[in-house]
DNA sequence: ATTTTTTGTCAAATATACTTGACATTTTGT
DNA sequence: ACAAAATGTCAAGTATATTTGACAAAAAAT
C-alpha cells in the first residue's frame, strides 16, 4: 500500500507527534504510524476521527483521483 | 449508528440492487446492506470501492459536516 | 556528545469487519 | 392475488484491524 503523505503533512502542519494525534483520536501510536505508512486499511470511523483532529476532510486526506487500480 | 441515505440514493440513481453493487465491489450483499443501514464501520478501502462504483467521492457519501460529536 | 523525543517495527492477544448460508418480510411486476 | 426479486437480519465462522508491550534507530533538543 502507499504511504499517506497528505496525512503526515497535515499532522506536521499542526505540530503534532504521532503520539499526540493518537491520543486525540483515542487510538494507539502504532495505529497512527501504520495508517501513515499505508501498512493497512483503517476503518472509516478512524479516518473520520483523524480528519476532524487534523481539520481536513476525507477527500483531502484519503481520496485518490487517479483511477485507482 | 445512522443509516447512510446518501449511499442508498446514489445506488438507486444508478438502478442497482444491493446484490449488483455487492458484486461490483466484490463483497457480500449482507455487507452492503449493513453499510447502508449503518450497522457497522466499514474499512476505508471498501468505502472507496463503493464510491467508485457509484461515481461519488468519500465526502459525498461518507463525510458529515455537522460536527458529529 | 549525549540525553530526550519521535518514529518504525515485531510478536502475541483481542475486537471487530466481513463471509456463508439460511429464512422472513417487503417491494415490484404481472 | 400471486410470483419473483430485493432487502433485513441472525448465527457461526474466518480474516484482519487495533491493542499492548517492548526494543532499536532516527531526529530534535540541550
Amino acid at each position: 500500500m502507499a504511504k499517506n503523505l497528505r496525512m503526515k503533512a497535515a499532522r506536521a502542519a499542526l505540530d503534532l507527534s504521532q503520539d499526540e494525534l493518537a491520543k486525540k483520536v483515542k487510538v494507539t501510536r502504532q495505529t497512527i504510524s501504520a495508517v501513515e505508512n499505508g501498512d493497512y486499511n483503517p476503518t472509516i470511523n478512524l479516518c473520520i476521527d483523524i480528519c476532524r483532529a487534523l481539520g481536513k476532510t476525507l477527500d483531502e486526506l484519503f481520496w485518490n483521483d487517479e483511477g485507482g487500480k
